[in-house]
RNA sequence: GGGCGUUUAGCUCAGUUGGCUAGAGCACUGCCCUUACAAGGCAGGGGUCGGGGGUUCGAGUCCCUCAACGCCCACCA
């Protein structure tokens, strides 16, 4: 085909140019007449759109895209759909902020309301309808700023299989999975103690936890034996004597045998309590004796479950003591002391207590400051606390020990890259100790897909759930009827209620290989595409996302979801800190792209190794650019000649030379890849490009323009060999690449075939040749640079000690060498490798 | 308290099953406008492979131990 070589090729422009190509030719769009086993299938990690863009999120998205390519030129078509995770609480609080609104779901609907354009403080109240709408229409918004970024990457997407957590489609996926589990009794409803954020009023599961150590300050608190002893007890949350059920100590230890059994009163309630035994009292703690409340942390739930105690909370879901006087305090003292707490909040009541108990003479010596771990939610500001509450769950193995069992089997089975990553799954499901909690008492998701019936005095009876049928979803509980009932009959007597909490996130995309894969509504696709070959993720969320989707394909399909989970690193600030948006040194693409353009991130990207914590490293991205632009000047010269020339006129030693080692790089290439090592693959291709272009394009040079010896033989090697170079850099650089690739072939490269060892069939020679015409041409430039004088110096004795065999093979590329290092003769002798020059007089 | 990972040139990192004088790039030094490329090319200096033991003919590579850093988990009285 006749060539379209610009003058000056460049980097500028690119992006846009070809993805708008590759968009109009469907060049990533997924063929799915092909069978199971022809499809490699990706369960792209769906990326919060409310989160900002930084660079984490290009990190993986790149080195995945790596992958992906490489196995559409393997031969396979690929299944690589894009998802938004636009459901949940991160976009409730984007939408708060950025237009200064509260949700009230007992406001009506306004359909005229429009936000204000500056957002108001206070926060104005909105109905559940009208935010659920700016959620929506903020969170498009978010997509498309993903979207744009994501195609200036070059993500080699098939954009029409796309899906957003909220939508329609996933939210019937989502309801229908949770029904199924619900059908099948791995779903329940139960009333209990919870883990609540205040703030966010809504329960939060085991996996959203985090520790953040806080200070504390250790009471020392007298409790009463019938005889007039004091016992003392250490607590760092006095304000919870009120909740006080029992006082428990270590069964073996021996200060307080004889306490087991017997009674003691609460200090200023007067409240009366057993003593109690259990494994769990750590002697050597505080006192040794520890007070249970309900509830003042998970120990404090362990306790009252294994012990059978009562239960006495005071703490509400606002995060206050209950107002009204508890009805277990009985005595009058103790109740106008629940009075003066009343309606406070703990760090408050705290204080109160403390002043109460030193009045009372019941607080021992002086206050102990201490630093300790406090469970917050991971999103939240406040302590967690724990409150009662009706909440659903999915059966998760952290109770039943077969199940467990069954989960950390898969595990095992599941290929983890890097492997040592499958010890973060085990460690986290041996160490589950609930059910999963999937139930939020929040807004903008996707609804739990049941109602209640009402008995005849209008209490719910969560026994008796209401179903939807499947053909009804996806289903709003809130605003529809369930059937078989009327819109009339919602809160009456006989009649129903809806649920009105949503389902958690990670409820939902725990889904994503179904939602994307269309498991709902086309089994057809489902089939082709699922089991899918791989889950791409981050090490942080393999206890929610990964966890919870293995979970849900062991329920469902009783399989794995995929074959293997490539889990890629943290990524670190330039000072190699962990980027976090508090302290500010968030690194965003974009201005990097505009800088060093989209081929030098990914570069810096796929050098990340598999697994490895990696640093935004704006070097890295340099030198990916510089590879970038000489592909462009290398690729000018190689197909500078106009002919295209056929492989089976290769003939010349030299040039055989170069392919058996650009052969082996092939094959080092696909091998790396296979194992999912994208870092490897561009690893190995790199350092035999710099030394094509170093020394085999200098040592060709002379006879690729006709200066003598077999030039059709120099100008077959060259296509050949950029060909091939061209499609093992696609992956990484797919602009520059498909730039060259459309130079002279037709096509797209990243529809070409990986390079395979057939291509090199019957051309190679001995690589040795190469590599020792490389040494001499590099001692013979050391001595032009030792002299201070131009490459151009001619040589006017060339002499070379070397084994028979290099001489050989030095013989076989001599006249190569001696034009790229302007001589006119060798002389050789045997002996070890030395190289003696001397220089024509400049 | 437990687990995982990291520790190789000033910086960022490679070093696959132990094997010839430990590699790359950046940075640094020197040279070169050479007809693919001067926002380039060529050449060069630079490391007791975190510390200490051990196995081996031979260890950056295997074992033990210690340390620093990072991450994950843990019942916070």
């Amino acid at each position: 085909m006749t060539r379209n070589i610009p003058e000056k090729p460049g980097l500028e422009g690119l992006e846009e140019k070809w993805d708008s190509r590759w968009e109009s030719d469907g060049t990533f769009r997924f063929d799915r007449s092909k069978t199971r086993d022809e499809i490699f299938a990706i369960d792209t990690p769906p990326p919060t759109v409310s989160g900002s863009l930084h660079m984490g999120s290009v990190f993986g998205y790149v080195q995945t895209d790596s992958v992906a390519r490489y196995r559409r030129m393997s031969g396979k078509e690929v299944f690589y759909p894009m998802g938004w995770d636009d459901n949940g609480l991160p976009t409730e609080r984007r939408v708060q902020n950025f237009f200064g609104v509260r949700c009230d779901p007992s406001l009506p609907y306004d359909p005229d309301f429009i936000p204000p354009p500056e957002p108001p403080e206070p926060p104005i109240s909105i109905s559940r309808r009208n935010f659920i709408a700016l959620c929506h229409g903020l969170t498009e918004e978010d997509e498309k700023v993903f979207e744009h970024l994501w195609r200036t990457l070059g993500l080699s997407v098939d954009w029409t299989q796309s899906y957003a957590t909220i939508d329609d489609h996933s939210q019937r996926t989502s309801q229908k999975a949770f029904l199924a589990n619900l059908e099948r009794g791995e779903a329940y409803t139960q009333d209990a103690p919870v883990l609540w954020d205040v703030d966010f009023k809504t329960a939060v599961a085991q996996a959203e936890l985090e520790d953040r150590e806080r200070p504390g300050t250790y009471h020392r608190v007298a409790f009463h034996r019938p005889d007039g002893e004091k016992l003392f007890i250490e607590t760092t949350r006095p304000e919870l004597v009120c909740s006080c059920v029992a006082l428990v100590a270590h069964p073996d230890d021996d200060r307080y045998q004889g306490l087991f059994g017997s009674t003691v009163t609460s200090p200023l309630f007067g409240v009366e309590l057993p003593v109690v035994a259990h494994e769990l009292a750590e002697p050597d703690k505080g006192s040794g004796i520890a007070m249970i409340c309900t509830w003042g942390d998970t120990t404090d739930v362990t306790w009252w479950r294994e012990l059978d105690l009562p239960t006495r909370a005071v703490i509400k879901q606002n995060g206050c003591f209950q107002t009204e006087v508890p009805e277990w305090i009985e005595s009058e003292a103790g109740r106008a002391v629940y009075e003066q707490i009343a309606g406070l909040y703990p760090n408050q009541a705290r204080k109160k207590m403390a002043e109460l108990l030193e009045e009372s003479g019941d607080l021992q010596g002086e206050l102990k400051q201490v630093s300790h771990p406090v469970k917050f939610y991971e999103k939240g500001d406040r302590p967690l606390e724990i409150v009662s509450s009706r909440q659903w769950y999915i059966r998760n193995g952290g109770r039943e020990d077969d199940l467990r069992k069954k989960l950390l089997e898969l595990g095992e089975r599941l290929d983890w890259v890097p492997d040592f990553m499958g010890v973060r799954y085990k460690h986290w499901v041996e160490g589950l100790n609930g059910d999963w909690l999937i139930s939020r008492q929040r807004f903008f998701g996707v609804p739990i897909p049941v109602w209640y019936h009402l008995d005849d005095e209008g209490i719910p009876d969560y026994d008796r759930v209401i179903i939807p049928d499947e053909a009804s979803l996806p289903v709003d509980p809130t605003s529809q009827a369930p059937p078989g009932f009327s819109e009339e009959q919602r809160g009456q007597r006989g009649g129903f209620i809806g649920d009105r909490d949503i389902m958690d996130t990670w409820a939902t995309s725990s889904l994503t290989p179904q939602i994307a894969g269309h498991w709902d509504d086309d089994p057809d696709l489902f089939a082709r595409v699922f089991p899918m070959d791989i889950r791409p993720q981050g090490p942080e969320i393999i206890r929610t996302w990964l966890f919870s989707t293995l979970l849900r394909s062991y329920y469902e399909h009783d399989q794995l979801p995929w074959g293997h989970a490539t889990i890629n690193g943290w990524i670190l600030d330039p000072d190699r800190k962990k980027m976090s948006k508090s302290i500010g040194n968030v690194v965003t693409p974009i201005p990097l792209i505009e800088e060093y353009g989209s081929e030098a991130v990914r570069y810096w990207a796929c050098n990340g190794r598999p697994g490895t914590d990696t640093a935004v490293d704006f070097g890295v991205m340099k030198i990916g650019r510089r590879l970038a632009v000489k592909i462009l000047n290398a690729s000018r010269f190689a197909l500078g000649f106009g002919d295209d020339a056929d492989p089976e006129l290769i003939t010349e030693p030299i040039d055989r030379s170069m392919l058996a080692g650009l052969s082996d790089v092939v094959d080092r290439a696909t091998a790396a890849f296979e194992k999912f090592d994208y870092a490897r693959a561009l690893e190995v291709a790199e350092a035999s490009f710099w030394t094509w272009t170093d020394d085999y394009l200098e040592l060709v040079k002379g006879r690729a323009y006709g200066e003598g010896g077999d030039t059709a033989s120099a100008h077959a090697a060259l296509q050949l060999s950029l060909s091939v170079y061209l499609r093992l850099f696609a992956p990484f650089l797919p602009f520059v690449t498909e730039e060259v690739w459309s130079w002279w072939r037709e096509g797209s490269v990243h529809r070409a075939p990986w390079p395979s060892p057939d291509e090199f069939a019957g051309l190679t020679g001995d690589a040795r040749v190469l590599a020792v015409t490389s040494e001499v041409l590099t001692a013979v430039r050391r001595a032009k640079s030792d002299a201070r004088t131009s490459m151009r110096t001619g040589v006017s004795s060339l002499q070379v000690t070397a084994s028979r065999k290099d001489i050989e093979a030095l013989q076989a590329a001599e006249r190569d060498l001696l034009e790229a290092a302007r001589g006119s003769a060798v002389a050789y002798d045997d002996g070890e490798f030395a190289v003696a020059v001397v220089l024509e007089d400049a």
